[in-house]
DNA sequence: TCATATTATCGTAATGATTACGATTTGTAA
DNA sequence: TTACAAATCGTAATCATTACGATAATATGA
C-alpha cells in the first residue's frame, strides 16, 4: 500500500480527497510501522491546530474498511499501519518503534484439519520483541 | 489449574484467602473461557451488592500476576482465563461463549531461525470462530 | 482467644481511548 | 458556479480501567 494507490482505493469507493486526508496517509507512509491514533494526532496537530477527534477515528476507520490500514490491538490500544495487501503473512512488531519485519510463515496451513468441527473466522499471529536498532538504543 | 491450587497460589504469596475471592474463582472454574471484568462483575453484585470495580480489576490483576489467570485482547476488552499451567500452547476461541479448544502447534518453532537478530520478548497465537455447540444455537 | 499489623474492600472520582452528534464547511460532478 | 453529498468542527458522552483515602476483614503469634 502507498499513498497514490490509498487515495484511488477511497475514490473507488466514492470517498473525497481531502488535505487532511493527504496528510495522514503522509504519516502512516512515513511510519513504516504500527502507530496509534494519538501519534497520528500528534503529527496533524502542528499542521491542523484544534483538529477533531472526529475527523481522525473517522478516517481511521474509513482507511481500514477499504482496506488502506490494517489494525492490531497492542496493550489495550489500537494501531494502525499500512496493508500489506499482496499475500497472507504475520509480523514481528517491535514494541519500541512500531515497525514490522513480515514472517512467511503461517500457521494455519498446518492446524485447519484439527479444527474440523470448529468455524474459523479468523486467526491473529504477532511477534513482539525488539528489532535489531531499538536494541541498540538500549545499550 | 482449579480453585484449590489458585488459592494455594494466593496463600504462598502471601495474600489472604477472603469470600470474594473465593467466589472470583468459582466463577472462573464454572465459565471454562475467557471472561471479561464485566462479565465478573455481573457475576458478584447479586451476591455482594454495590461490589466495588477496585475489587474486581485488583484481583483480577493479582491473579494475573501469581499465575492463576491468563488474560488476552478481545476487541479491545480485556478477557480472563484459568491458566493452563502444564505445557506452552495456543488457543481456539469462540467468539459467542469464550470457550477455548488447546492447539498443540507452536509457530514459533519454526521462525526463530528467522529473527536471529530480532530480541523475542513474547508472541500471541489465536484462532477465532464459533465452536461447534454455538454453531448450533446459529442454525 | 485476642490484639494487631497487614491486606482487602468500599465508594467514588479520575483517566484515557474511543464514539457520537448537530451545526458548519468543503469537495466534486454537472 | 451551483448544489448536494460528504467531511469536519467543537464538544459531550461512553466505556473500560485505574486510583485513592477511609474503613473493614484476615491471619498470625502472644
Amino acid at each position: 500500500m502507498d499513498q497514490n494507490k490509498a487515495i484511488k482505493q477511497l475514490k473507488a469507493h466514492g470517498y473525497k480527497t481531502t488535505a487532511k486526508r493527504k496528510d495522514m496517509l503522509t504519516f502512516f507512509a512515513e511510519a513504516d510501522g504500527y502507530r496509534t491514533a494519538k501519534d497520528l494526532i500528534n503529527y496533524l496537530e502542528p499542521l491542523y491546530e484544534g483538529i477533531s477527534f472526529d475527523t481522525v477515528y473517522r478516517n481511521l476507520h474509513l482507511f481500514h474498511d477499504v482496506g488502506v490500514l490494517e489494525t492490531t490491538n497492542l496493550n489495550g490500544e489500537k494501531h494502525f499501519r499500512f496493508s500489506c495487501s499482496q499475500h497472507h503473512h504475520h509480523h514481528f512488531i517491535c514494541k519500541d518503534c512500531g515497525k514490522t519485519k513480515a514472517l512467511d510463515v503461517c500457521p494455519m496451513d498446518d492446524i485447519r484439519q484439527s479444527l474440523e468441527d470448529y468455524e474459523i473466522e479468523g486467526h491473529k499471529f504477532e511477534i513482539y520483541g525488539l528489532c535489531p536498532v531499538c536494541q541498540e538504543e538500549w545499550n
